[in-house]
RNA sequence: GCCCCCAUCGUCUAGCGGCCUAGGACACCACCCUUUCAAGGUGGCGGCACGGGUUCGAAUCCCGUUGGGGGUGCCA
């Protein structure tokens, strides 16, 4: 079931919530039932007030966060000014009214102790709770509320989410109580955070979260998920790389890490590259479709050269750099390659010479080149790891790249002699 | 300030009192293979934060210290 929580219409775009549901459904979290959007059951949460008006449970406030701090700082001092709410209209007797917004009363006595799948059973001191807004002045519900009542309407078995959510849960435990003795607590399970090189929360504003960045810079959605799957939590024996379907037979929310995890984008990548690689050939290709030209893709030299491309791209957008080459009409050179090989009197001139002279006659095969370079480089006592380096830098313009005698194949003999040609030219 | 959570290689983790001279993966290094680069193979580097207990025995249990994180909103 899906359950869009937007009950601060302030900070609500349905851009936004259709991107989540994008998001989810690329990463295969796919739901049933919903999406249901929290900014239309106002109706509800209002009831639930209503509710527990009657008990006396709740109270009206009028008071400013500003006003709240000035009275901290006067009476507590500069270490206690963000101490939390003081309690100032809790006895006033406050009707309801426009901008004045509804508090929970907490318990002055007692703990409240939160039953977690991962954490055990973390205790609360119901003095320590401050009294907590739970309709906005201007009578929209707040994220507890609306969550609180949402589960216990819509029976939710489990609350799942960011260890952040900890310290509202014994809130949300208290008002569950206040309103219902029907319906059971759920369970929880707080999951640790996932953190950055720093150790810090990862953040919207200052880290890249956005599942959707991900898949545009080129990873797999199968890929991206079975490593995040592995953030926190591990299968029974040394696999790492698995299934779905396993993940779902054997995941276990009692076997989550307590501790927070980094997220490692050089683990993922890797993870990526294997799951590329385990690809077929037409799966490769149909998976780059969306960041290589069509033009490219569908050309003969692309799906030659296909197989070599996808055991060497670790994400996606690697693709369409890695055979540019073979599409371009000029040579880009890479200044430091042609520095390091083509040097006059270490064989560069006779080597792209020896090339220019492949005879006519021979077909233009990646073996029979192969044969080729390796006769002319012997003649310079050079291994054919050598040989072939200037060839290389004439025809791609760098040191590496994709397998060279396959690439000048599916070039062609007139563009692979004329490219070096002029890298022979250059050379005087 | 107060509350809460967390603590095994650089990173993600296995370990739930003896099987641990702590296992795997990513990264890194070396070698092999090799047409460059990859991929693959072999090997290596590297860790139980610290101090007290409990116990015949502790990475594993308890307490404390230190360190890190989260929360403390009329955000979610």
């Amino acid at each position: 079931m899906l359950r869009i929580e937007d009950t601060d219409t302030e900070r609500n775009r349905d851009e936004w919530t259709l991107g989540i549901q994008n998001a989810m459904k690329w990463i295969g979290v796919d739901w049933t039932e919903g999406p249901f959007f929290q900014s239309q059951r106002s109706e509800l949460y209002s009831n639930a007030v209503v509710k527990l008006a009657a008990a006396g449970r709740v109270y009206h406030c009028d008071c400013t966060s500003g006003a709240v701090r000035a009275r901290n700082l006067e009476r507590l001092g500069e270490k206690f000014a963000d101490a939390g709410y003081d309690n100032f209209c809790r006895d006033r007797g406050l009707a309801a009214g426009e901008g004045r917004a509804t508090r929970f009363r907490t318990p002055d006595t007692g703990t409240t102790v939160v039953v977690d799948l991962i954490r055990g059973e973390p205790a609360f001191d119901n003095a320590l709770i401050d009294d907590f807004v739970i309709q906005r002045g201007n009578g929209s519900a707040m994220f507890l509320l609306a969550n609180v009542v949402d589960d216990i309407d819509m029976r939710i078995s489990h609350v799942v989410r960011g260890e952040e959510h900890l310290p509202n849960t014994p809130k949300a435990v208290l008002l569950w109580q206040a309103l219902t003795d029907e319906v059971p607590l759920p369970v929880f399970a707080h999951l640790p955070v996932l953190v950055n090189e720093k150790r810090q929360k990862l953040s919207k504003r200052r880290d890249k979260v956005a599942l959707e960045d991900y898949r545009d810079s080129g990873f797999l959605a199968e890929a991206m998920r079975n490593y995040l799957v592995l953030l926190g939590w591990s299968l029974s024996d040394d696999r790492e790389i698995v299934s779905v379907q396993t993940m779902i037979d054997e995941f276990r929310l009692e076997d989550v890490t307590p501790s927070p995890a980094f997220f490692d984008v050089v683990k993922m990548t890797a993870f990526n590259g294997e799951y590329i690689r385990a690809l077929s050939v037409v799966a490769f290709i149909a998976a780059c479709r969306p960041f290589v030209s069509a033009e490219i893709l569908d050309s003969t030299r692309f799906q030659v050269m296909a197989p070599m491309v996808q055991l060497r791209a670790k994400v996606l957008t690697e693709v369409e750099p890695m055979v540019a080459f073979l599409f371009a009409n000029e040579v880009v050179t890479d200044a430091d390659s042609w520095e390091k090989t083509m040097v006059v009197g270490k064989g560069a001139i006779e080597l792209l010479d020896g090339m220019l002279t492949y005879p006519e006659s021979s077909p233009f095969t990646h073996d029979s080149l192969k044969a080729h370079v390796e006769s002319v480089g012997e003649a310079k006592g050079l291994k054919l790891g050598k040989a072939q380096a200037p060839i290389r830098v004439a025809v791609t313009g760098t040191t590496v790249g994709l397998p060279l005698f396959e690439a000048l194949e599916v070039l062609g003999r007139d563009e692979t002699m004329r490219r070096v040609s002029v890298a022979r030219a250059r050379l005087g």
